[in-house]
DNA sequence: CATTTTTATTTGGTACACCAAATTTTTTAT
DNA sequence: ATAAAAAATTTGGTGTACCAAATAAAAATG
């Protein structure tokens, strides 16, 4: 029952991999401090443990490189918080950008089991509310197919998967049309007159500019 | 996002409620380092602390008694406890024997307004898989009309609320027979002969013992 | 190349929540 | 009342995770 809270390790490890995967840019110590909000000297200790642990390795050039294990245990706390963000969006009715801090302190429930069980209590989603990709128990993401509703064909079927602007502006009005991740719509026709985009939703038929097709991205069904 | 946990005055506030109810015992320092399995010392140290946040009071004669405000605390992670072994039950198939160290994890997630949606997605229970009572928003209890089924009425129907022997054997032998809180039953009839009990449950017809039926208590439908 | 600036690291703290062992106080039993 | 037992308390620790401020090292810039 020790229940090792190891909590922060997971903060750590989660924010790693997120930085490492931003830009090929090396990650030191000043940007994971700045990433955690953490003073640089309480950085350094926990990176120099988690070295210990091997879930990192400090390079010669001081660049912090999470190893495989570092990596998948970043992957399945990124799983655990995804999955418990679409528990709150579909089953608790939050909105979408309601969920990331209550997310975060789910992510740290300490029970394989039940991520998995909540999983298929899910339907197994591929994605979250914020259309960002879930892996699977085992830490590996599905290669993401989606591409811009601009770039696909008319008389198909689609998912909306992410959305590229991320603007106020822009999530407002796309939440007026009922457009948000995992909603499904069907590309009607592309207007060659002012290339616009004719779109089913819900039963509902909506325009499309250009501007704004090109920041939707969808997967075919 | 101050996070603070102060996840144990949680466990210490919740366990001393409980030990408050289960005798008019005075409640000491020993006693309650007993029920939270630490040492007594550590125990003093949170205590004298609660008993600045105005949570509890240390009485002349060395007992513990929760203040209002501590009762209250204690009711609303009893409350969240009980929920979450709910949700843990009903919608995540755990057998209700699972659930309490997981439980023990979810109660100290921060958000009331989460618990509340829990409790309406769960469609209000008033009592958890043990039989336990939940406290509503305020931290009341409905009173417990609960009888044991040894004292009850031919011919009416019941639901089991609680199990006062909680012996793996007799949970085992009810198990068998499908009798868990929550559970309907109908007296069919007492047996002056030998004193047992005819009991339908789902649909099938069992005997109960005396000592049986006196160890199930039920609230008529 | 020397100077400023940035980054890394060390040092000496903090709070929280825990412990074992020694000591004191209180209670109980003789 | 006194000795033994139990309970309360004190003392000096632990590990985790954090901080500010000082210093050292590395990088960037004139």
């Amino acid at each position: 029952m020790s229940h090792f809270a190891h909590h922060s390790e997971e903060n750590y490890l989660k924010t790693l991999f997120k930085l490492e995967n931003r830009k090929d840019k090396k990650v030191n110590n000043t940007a994971l401090s700045k990433a955690l909000n953490l003073n640089p000297a309480t950085v350094l200790e926990m990176v120099r443990k988690l070295a210990g642990r091997k879930m990192l390795q400090l390079l010669p050039d001081k660049s912090i490189r999470l190893t495989e294990s570092g990596k998948k245990k970043a992957l399945l706390t990124i799983r655990k918080h995804r999955l418990w963000e679409v528990f709150l969006v579909e089953k608790m009715n939050y909105k979408w950008n309601e969920v990331h801090e209550l997310a975060e302190q789910l992510e740290h429930i300490e029970s394989d089991d039940l991520v998995d069980r909540l999983d298929s209590f899910l339907g197994y989603p591929s994605f979250d509310p914020h259309g960002d990709p879930i892996p699977d128990k085992n830490g590996k993401v599905k290669p993401n197919l989606s591409v811009p509703l601009s770039d696909c064909m008319a008389g198909k079927n689609y998912t909306v998967i992410n959305l590229i602007d991320t603007s106020d502006a822009f999530l407002q009005f796309l939440g007026k049309l009922n457009i948000l991740p995992g909603i499904k719509i069907k590309l009607l026709e592309k207007l060659e007159y002012d290339n616009s985009f004719s779109v089913e939703v819900q039963k509902r038929i909506v325009q499309f500019s250009e501007k704004v097709a090109k920041n939707i991205l969808v997967q075919p069904v």
